[in-house]
This record gives structure tokens, sequence and C-alpha cells, in this order.
DNA sequence: ACCCCTCTAGAACGAACGCTCTATCCAGCA
DNA sequence: TGCTGGATAGAGCGTTCGTTCTAGAGGGGT
């Protein structure tokens, strides 16, 4: 197994050839991706601290050195990566164009175009993880509630920025991540982009009524 | 723990005090509801056989005497219960106002309020169950593509009803449902019913904008 | 009286779970 | 050169998992 000596920043590895995208990464940044990934598919129940390990190119020994905190810290990182993840493909996404609308409407069809390349895999980094741990790990439901509040605030500041009242735009964010949300849930379940593109033209309708 | 002596169909047990509320009822309805309630706190991984057969004082051979498919054919009944129960609820509501949109808002503030008096611990019924399933169980996801597919008529019956256009009212059918399952995600990850209402108040002035 | 069939009952299986523990490796420093 | 401490390595703990299996309870039909 093998894996680099290295003290936590990132640096090349020289002598390991096979390795998945994560290589040349930290052992520690290895893992939080590792648990990201396979708790976004397929939860925090379904996802067993060996099988992350295994699939980080790490062993047991490191995944319990960098989180004492075992399974339920490790799900709070792996969370707060999606979270940043995600963060950063909205901005993108809301920065493309001028009008706050179309932004949303492109946004949409970011979500849809990205959970399709993954065959229908990857959808909400957060909600996954989260579901099904809210009464038993607060700290788990923390992290999802902040990654949510962050999103609702990349929208509110755009709709800010084009001229929208406070009030309003604080209510069309919460509308604009959860329909976002639910619309991926769906088209997720159903296998189809659909949700995710009409749920892009409502919010962008919905928008534009408040002009 | 001795169990009423029945045959599938519901009968009063005249020697059994100390029950829950599902006292009375047949052992297989009993399972299907301990189930589903389970399944919808703890979602699929989170939820043991023994746990369910445990909560609805039945034994584990009981259970796999009605569910020879053992734990995914549980949880695709379990996911059924939960779709007939929440569509209920969502026809109740819809009937409930002449106007379409003031009948989505009460559906929302319906939600908000079953969600809180649960202490948020019951969300949606079929995403908790179905999620993180997804890729392993097709039968399980299929089961949740129907309980959307069934809500969603229910909300395009009712718009039809109402006048709207055919294609007006199937687009604004999904935008309804996607909005309130994510709504009450971010609800009840945030503990706080404002998602739910904001919804409500969004989806009413989006269905108006169509009028 | 007998059988039959549905349903209840729970012991037992191998596998996987989260986590603990000790041992080893190795770069940096004295 | 030897020491130190972060990082790696994985065997092993007790528990729980989903499932299988055999045994018995009990009412209806003949």
């Amino acid at each position: 197994m093998k894996t680099t000596p290295e003290h936590d920043s990132p640096e090349q590895d020289h002598d390991e050839p096979a390795a998945g995208p994560d290589a040349g990464l930290g052992t520690r940044e290895r893992i939080v991706r590792a648990a990201s990934r396979l708790m976004q598919r397929q939860g925090y129940e379904g996802t067993g601290i060996k099988q992350i390990s295994r699939e980080a190119n790490a062993t047991l020994g490191s995944v319990y050195h960098f989180f004492p905190g075992g399974k339920q810290e490790l799900a709070t990182e792996a969370i707060r990566h999606g979270d940043r993840e995600f963060a950063g493909m909205l901005r993108t996404a809301l920065e493309s164009r001028p009008d706050p609308a179309e932004a949303v409407l492109a946004a949409a069809g970011l979500v849809a175009a990205e959970l399709r390349a993954s065959d229908w895999l990857d959808g909400c980094p957060v909600t996954a993880t989260s579901l099904g741990t809210a009464a038993n790990a607060p700290g788990i439901r923390l992290a999802a509630a902040e990654a949510f509040e962050r999103w609702r605030g990349l929208v509110h500041d755009r709709l800010l920025a084009a001229g929208f009242a406070a009030q309003d735009a604080r209510e069309l964010a919460h509308t604009v991540i959860n329909t976002l949300e639910g619309a991926e849930l769906t088209a997720q379940i159903a296998r189809s982009e659909e949700p995710l593109l009409i749920a892009g033209r409502h919010l962008a309708r919905l928008i534009d009524s408040y002009r």
C-alpha cells in the first residue's frame, strides 16, 4: 500500500506511478475527498471507515491519526469539503451572467449537467451525508446547516448586488437553494435532467416577478 | 412478546394492554409501519431488521415470513407506505381551498406544522429511505420515483381542474413538489419552519403568475 | 382424530462494523 | 549517533449486521 511520506502539505509523489485523480495530495486531503465522495453516494451509514481508507490509499491508522473523533469528525469534514466544492460551482454560475435570473437558470443547468455526467450518482454532497444522522450527531447537522446557509448567502449577495430589496433577496435566496436541492433530488431518483431544467426556468420567472 | 394470533386482517387484541399506537393491527402492517417510521428517521442503512422487528412487536421469523425478499423488499414496502401517507395529506390540503395557489400555501404550512410537531425528526418518508441506495437497489429507487410521480399527479390534476393549461400544470407540479421537498429538507436540518413558509408563499406567487 | 398450512419464535452463521492498540518507519535535530 | 514525534501499518477487540434455519403453536378442513 505504501504511500507518500508527507507532512500534511501536498507534494508530488515521484515513486508511485498508478493512482487515482487524488494522487500527489496529502494523506489527510485524500481521506477527506474519499469520504466526501463515498458518503455523497452511499450516505453516512452506508460508508465504512475501512472503505474510505482503502479508497483513499491510506490505512486505518492514518484515518484515526488525522481524525481522532472517528467517523463523525470525518463526516463533518466531508460535508465541509462538499460545501466548498458546491459553493465554488455556484459562485461561478452566478457570476457567469449579468442578469441574476439568467444566472440562476445557468446554475440549474450546470447542476443538471454534472449530475448526468456522474451517471446520476453524485447528488447533493451534503444531503446524503447528513440525512439519517440528524438526531444522533449534532455536529454533522450543524455543518450541513452551515453549508446551506453559505449557499443561500451567495444567492442573497448576488440579488442584493442586482438591486433587489433586502427582504426579497433573503427570501428568494431561500427558495432558490431549496428548489435546486429538491429538483436535484428528484432528478437523481428519476434519472432525468428535466426537474432541474424546469426548476431553473421557474426560479428565473419568480426572480423576475420581483423586479 | 406474544402477539395477536391473526390472519393478515386487522383485529382487536383483547389480551395485550400495553402497546404502541399500532396495536391491534395485523403483524404485517405493524412491520411495514415500523420500517417506514424508522427508515424515515434513520435512513435505509441506519435501520436494522432486528430493530424493526423489535419496534413492531414482531419476531425476526415473522419479518422474513412476510418479506422473503429481505430488507430491500421491506424498504420498498415502507416507501410505498410513506407514499400513501403523504399523498393523503397532500390531497386533503389541496382540496381545502378553492384557489389552487392558496391550496399549495396551505400544504406547505401543513408540512411545516407536522415537521415541527415531530421535533424535526420526520422529514420526507421517501427521501431518507431511498437516498444512498439508488445505485444498489433499483427496486427502491423505482418505488421512490413512483411516489414523487404520484404527488406530482395530485398537484397536476388540481391545477388542471382550476383551468391551467396542460403544459403549465405539468411543469408547475414538478416545481411545487420539488420545492416542498427541498424546503422540508432545509427546514429539518435548520430546525425552522421558515424555509417551508417562504416556499409556500413563493409557490403561490409562481402559480398566480400563470393565470 | 388427523394433517396442513400459516404464522411465530429465536438460535446460529459468516461477514462487516467502528474503534483500539502496539509496532514500525523515517525525517529533523541534538 | 541516538532521540523524538508525526505518520503509517494492520491485527484484533466486541458488537451488530442481514440472513438462514429448525422447531413449535394453533386454528380449520376432512
